[in-house]
DNA sequence: TGGTATAGTATACTAAATGATACTAATGGA
DNA sequence: TCCATTAGTATCATTTAGTATACTATACCA
């Protein structure tokens, strides 16, 4: 490895827990992928998320901010959600494990072939 | 994004569901860096797991081809595990989790000054 | 004879993550 | 007047992850 990545300081820990749940991946492809949404629709795009969890996500990504909340003060109520500038830092990460997930698809499918 | 990751199959969750857990990355890392290495180097290496938790990480590792577990048939037990092959292509996903969470440190620094 | 070493397993437990369901406020429209 | 809409919160139950501790077999060594 190219690179010192003195395992027992391990800063891959920070990357994986922001991108650890069961959830929050799905939803920052999607922000990423559409840009900003509202509530609901994020609700409508990740089947089978609650709102509680919805919600909590969110809170979280927002409080590392890797996405942005925006209220409108208006009734009922609107809240947008995008991915921040810094956010977008994710993607590399993000794209690596999409390539590495689909590529490991292909090598259990063999596995099982055999 | 210039790949297309349809978000409802989420590849990401595959690479996630290997990387995830409170030992896995830096038992990986150690792997990766230093190569071989017996159960009882790795327990070393890894301050504060317990005999039980590497040996479940280490079964689930092998589970999916990542490492290689090899056992010397001699008392008392010599088992040596290392990176197979396959595991190696995840390590563009670590360095780029490294640097990210390096730089994701930064970034928290600063916040805390403003 | 009894202690040490290795690579585990077994059992019981706590803590954290996730899920199910019900509830809220204020407005516009039928 | 009543219902739908939106973006949540509150409460409780369940599932999963992780911890603590004790136990095992067998050979070697003092």
């Amino acid at each position: 490895m190219g690179i010192d990545m003195q395992p027992e300081l391990c800063k891959v820990d920070d990357a994986l827990g922001i991108l650890v749940g069961k959830w929050k991946p799905i939803i920052l492809l999607i922000l990423l992928q559409e840009g900003t949404k509202r509530f609901s629709d994020l609700k409508r795009s990740v089947p089978g998320i609650t709102q509680k969890m919805l919600t909590k996500q969110l809170r979280e990504l927002e409080e590392e901010d890797i996405i942005t909340r925006k209220v409108y003060a208006q009734v009922p109520p609107k809240v947008e959600y995008s991915i921040s500038e810094y956010g977008k830092s994710l993607e590399p990460i993000l794209v690596a494990m999409h390539e590495w997930g689909t590529a490991h698809t292909l090598h259990k499918t063999k596995k099982l072939q055999q």
